[in-house]
DNA sequence: CGGCTTATTGAAATGCTTCAAAACCAGTGG
DNA sequence: CCACTGGTTTTGAAGCATTTCAATAAGCCG
């Protein structure tokens, strides 16, 4: 597996399948990462700015009572620290879901292009609204919507995101998310979230097991949401 | 009321006083609008980005079901749309709170300048991450906390984002927002926000009244929060 | 004043959580 | 290869936080 190149992968909307490393950004052999791990704490410097080559992943908020947020989930070609080709520190860890690779790009040498290429400029910046987007979306979600609406339009979303990478598209139906992942992602209790996947899948809309999920009924799903959305 | 000029406000953390407009900018006078009127309607294209000079803002998801989201509320200094030197079409509508006097800049002066000038784009980049830190924070409010501390980390987080400038430092304690805002905010119903908001004040923690709020003990907000979180 | 938006309060309904217990599955070490 | 272990999923029943419904009161604007 070749690393994504961060360049390509913003010129290309984030697919660009994988592509050789261009010398210029001092590109760094990808790192493995087994599941479970976290790939980057809280306050960690960052000289480098990453992006997934394969596995899943999630940006966690670790509260002081003891719960989790899941801010958002990663897949490949995300960038794991958007917002830092200038900023240094992390302020959400991000940790393995799956087995990760992942290849780092100087945060310098990324600066400097950005500035020197103004539609490198362009597309790091329609990154980072998608990922603003994204973040607005879940915001809606929480604040709006009930249980089952969440699980549904999360899932929509998800599978929105993989299919616009063609590389991944072959796949693109089956999410390697164990419940308690979705149940911290949305604010809900894993019992409840196991009692919506129950009847979803009674329904036929989508299948299930230990630490995955397919959606067999896409349509359904976004009916599910446009119900009351 | 001189407007905020936007590099100033990029470039000095979001205040930065009144100061004269930069010709260079292309800067536009201040327009006024009235309380509750749209000042960005979705999809409406964009030449300029604007900052607000005084008056209060937020910005609304609508959704189709009827109800309403709001994704974050603009204060003097905010930038009505940070995501969009570049972008130039709405994504979510931007009313008026109270009166609202704003300016705007050339957009495409803008850009050039944040391509020529490094401090202006790390600003501009630090602008961005703090809008996205606000989200993530709302994000985690929504998904991990009880209605109680959802109204006390809101009131903390806006008292200490108006503490930030210091030109609002006076009045940073009341802040004119009704409660169907608030719960439109937090994903609450406004009976409960009233509930919610009658316990502080019998606690003489804020007092209230129709469409404001006055916070009077900011430690025990603090403590609110921390009680759970 | 009259009308409209906002705030308050109560009682009933509900959606979700919590607690508890069991089944299930994947990996580990004997 | 099997039994053990730890994490995940499932299911049930009770409890609670928040919503909904309904009705009233209270400021504010023309």
């Amino acid at each position: 597996m070749r690393p994504f190149n961060i360049c390509k992968v913003l010129l290309d909307g984030g697919d660009a399948a994988q592509l050789a490393p261009e010398s210029r950004l001092d590109w760094q052999a990808h790192k493995k990462i087994a599941a479970h791990k976290i790939i980057k704490a809280v306050g960690e410097q960052l000289d480098r700015v990453g992006v997934i080559c394969a596995g899943w992943a999630f940006r966690l908020a670790q509260l002081p009572n003891g719960r989790r947020q899941v801010l958002s989930i990663l897949v490949p070609g995300d960038v794991i620290t958007p917002t830092r080709p200038f900023d240094d520190t992390v302020s959400y860890s991000v940790q393995a879901l799956t087995d990760v690779r992942y290849c780092g790009y100087s945060r310098s040498l990324l600066n400097a292009r950005l500035r020197e290429d103004e539609r490198l400029l362009i597309a790091w910046t329609e990154l980072i609204t998608a990922e603003r987007k994204q973040n607005l979306e879940m915001l809606i979600d929480l604040g709006s919507l009930s249980a089952e609406e969440r699980v549904a339009d999360f899932l929509v979303q998800l599978v929105a995101r993989l299919a616009r990478r063609p590389s991944l598209a072959q796949e693109a139906l089956v999410v390697p998310l164990p419940q308690w992942l979705i149940a911290a992602t949305l604010g809900l209790s894993t019992e409840h979230v196991s009692r919506i996947v129950s009847t979803l899948r009674q329904r036929n809309v989508v299948e299930s097991g230990r630490g995955f999920l397919r959606i067999v009924d896409l349509r359904e799903l976004r009916h599910v949401v446009g119900t009351r959305t």
